[in-house]
DNA sequence: GTCTCGTTGGTACTCAGTATCGTACTGGCG
DNA sequence: CGCCAGTACGATACTGAGTACCAACGAGAC
C-alpha cells in the first residue's frame, strides 16, 4: 500500500488528465485515494502543489553548488547547478512530462511554474551578484546572466519534456552547449569607452581573427 | 463624482495600504466605494486585479512597434519597445511605485506581477523569433534576446521605482545603456567551429581594435 | 408612453483554504 | 501488559473569492 501522499498524487494526475484541472475539486481528489479533505491540505498547500515538484530540496541542491565557486570556477559552478537541475527533471521521466503537458494547457498551473522559475532566477542572482557586483555595470551584469542561464537551461529542458529529444546524454550536451550564449555576458562587460571584444571559441588563430575583425568592421 | 471604476481602485488601494492585502475582503473594497459586490467583479476579474494595470494595452503598442521593424532597425525597434513601457510606468509616476510596494509586501500580488513579466517576455521573443530562427542557434538566442531585454528593461525600472533614480531623462538613459548588455547576444552569435568575434561600442578605430585584439589573444 | 439596452445591486451557490477537535495507530518504557 | 508520548488521520464548521442568475434602474430611440 503506497503513502497516502502518493495516492494523492496518483489520483489527482488521473482526475486531471480525464476531466480537466478546473472541474476536478479537491474532494474528488480525495475520495479518489481513499482518504479525507483534511489529508490532502496537510500534505499539499494548495491544489496546485499536488503536481508540482518541491523544488525546495532542489532549490537547496544548486544553492550548495553555488555557494562553494572558487573565482576561477564560477562558470563551471553555474554549468554545474544548471546541470542538478536537469538531471532531476530527467530522473523525473515521464511524470516531469506528465506535469509540463498540465502546465502547457492549466493557466493556474503555469502561473505558479513561472513564479517557480523565478525563484531560481533569483537564486543564481543572488550568488552572481556577489561575484560581479564590484565590476562595472556588476548588478545588471548578475542579473542577465542569472536569467540567461535558465533561459538556456529551461530552453533545452523544454526540447526532452515536448519528446523533441529523448536522449539524456544528448540533452546534457544541449544545455551545455546553450550556456555557452548565456554565459557570454559573464566573460566580458561592455565598456562604454572605446569599442569591448569578446572573442569565444577554441581556436586561436590570430591572424585568422584580425582578419575577421577587419572585414567585421568594413561592413559596418 | 469619478466612476465606478476609479472609486473601487482609490478604495482598494488605500484599504490595502491600511490594513494590508489579505485582510481586506471584496466586500470591504466595495462598500467603501458605495457600490455592490457584483460590480467588483464585473470591473476586475480578480481581486488582484483592482491593482495590477491594463497590460492589455501596453502590449498591443509594443506588439506594434516591434511589427514594424526592417532587418535594419531590429535593435532600434527593441529599444523603442522597450521605451514604450518605461514611458508608461514614468507616466504613472506615484501610482506604479505604490504597487511596486505592495507587490514586494504580497506574494499573490508579487506572482502575478511575475506572470506578467514573462508575457512581455514571450511577446518580445515572438517577434525575435521570426528574425533569427533561421540562424544558428537562432531559438535559443531570440529567446535570450527577449528576456534579456525585459531583464535590462526591468533592472533600470526597479531603480526608479524604489525612487534611486527620480528623474525621467536620466532612467531612459540608463535604460538605453543596459539595453547594450542586453542586445550583445541579438549582435553575434557564438559560432562552435572558429573564434567568434564580438564588438560594441560606438568608438570604430579599426587599428586600435586589431592592437586590441592581438593584445587580448596574446595573453590568453 | 414604451421599448430596448447597458449598468448596477442583490441573492444564492460552489469550492479553495483555514482552524479546530477527537481519534486511531504507532513505538518506547516501566 | 498497561501507560504515554508523538504523529497521521478524519470530520466538522467557517471565511472569502469567484460564478450564475435575476430584478431594478436610467437613458435614449421611435
Amino acid at each position: 500500500m503506497p503513502t497516502a501522499r502518493d495516492r494523492l498524487v496518483a489520483a489527482a494526475f488521473e482526475l486531471f488528465a480525464g476531466q480537466g484541472y478546473d472541474a476536478t475539486t479537491v474532494d474528488e481528489i480525495a475520495a479518489k485515494a481513499g482518504t479525507g479533505r483534511s489529508t490532502f491540505f496537510r500534505h499539499f498547500p494548495t491544489k496546485d502543489d499536488v503536481v508540482l515538484p518541491d523544488h525546495e530540496a532542489l532549490l537547496h541542491r544548486v544553492d550548495e553548488r553555488l555557494a562553494t565557486a572558487s573565482p576561477a570556477g564560477r562558470e563551471v559552478a553555474l554549468r554545474e547547478a544548471a546541470g542538478v537541475v536537469l538531471a532531476h527533471y530527467l530522473a523525473e521521466g515521464e511524470t516531469a512530462r506528465a506535469r509540463y503537458r498540465l502546465a502547457s494547457t492549466v493557466p493556474a498551473i503555469r502561473d505558479r511554474e513561472i513564479a517557480s522559475v523565478q525563484r531560481y532566477v533569483r537564486l543564481f542572482a543572488q550568488h552572481v551578484h556577489r561575484w560581479l557586483d564590484t565590476e562595472p555595470d556588476g548588478p545588471l551584469r548578475a542579473e542577465l546572466v542569472a536569467s540567461s542561464v535558465v533561459i538556456a537551461h529551461n530552453h533545452v529542458l523544454r526540447q526532452w519534456l515536448r519528446g523533441d529529444v529523448d536522449d539524456a546524454a544528448t540533452t546534457r550536451a544541449l544545455v551545455d552547449r546553450a550556456l555557452d550564449h548565456a554565459l557570454a555576458v559573464l566573460r566580458g562587460p561592455v565598456t562604454d569607452g572605446g569599442p569591448t571584444i569578446v572573442i569565444t571559441g577554441s581556436d586561436r588563430d590570430v591572424e585568422q581573427v584580425v582578419r575577421d575583425v577587419r572585414e567585421a568592421l568594413g561592413r559596418s
